[in-house]
DNA sequence: AAACTGACTAATA
DNA sequence: CTATTAGCCAGTT
């Protein structure tokens, strides 16, 4: 009765093994702000080599807001990819213009601009 | 346990 | 440039 097993927790066992969400949180939080990675830039940074759709759900998973800035995260065209009615995409979008991150027409941003370059420093303003 | 799903990407047409 | 196909693999049903 008093034997309550533990509630499976998103990419959280025990105190066991470390999840491979965590690490995926890690690196973005390492994203600097005005600038944005992809999605399977964050999933080799992350030692998840090409699984960049686990990224997505890494974020998807996301214990709260607040703990990892997911927004600074798009898809290889540079593009938000959360699917529209969820509202999400737009709180993404928001947010990146607020860090000064700009969209074409298209709605996609220009990662040669704006890309975060790893161990690079940040870009001279203009 | 098998099938389904998905905040992706690279290769082709 | 867009559209389609295949590969990817862990979480959910």
């Amino acid at each position: 009765m008093t034997v309550r097993r533990a509630t499976k927790r998103r990419g959280e066992r025990a105190g066991e093994s470390p999840g491979r969400w965590e690490r995926v949180w890690a690196v973005v939080r390492r994203v600097p702000r005005g600038r944005v990675a992809t999605y399977g830039q964050v999933a080799a940074l992350a030692g998840l080599g090409r699984q960049a759709r686990q990224v997505g759900y890494a974020l998807h998973a996301l214990p709260g807001e607040g703990f990892a800035p997911w927004h600074r995260v798009v898809n290889a065209r540079g593009a938000i990819s959360l699917p529209p009615g969820g509202g999400a995409d737009v709180t993404q979008r928001l947010r990146l213009e607020r860090e000064g991150v700009s969209f074409d027409a298209r709605g996609r941003i220009d990662l040669e601009r704006y890309g975060w370059r790893p161990g690079a420093r940040a870009a001279r303003r203009g």
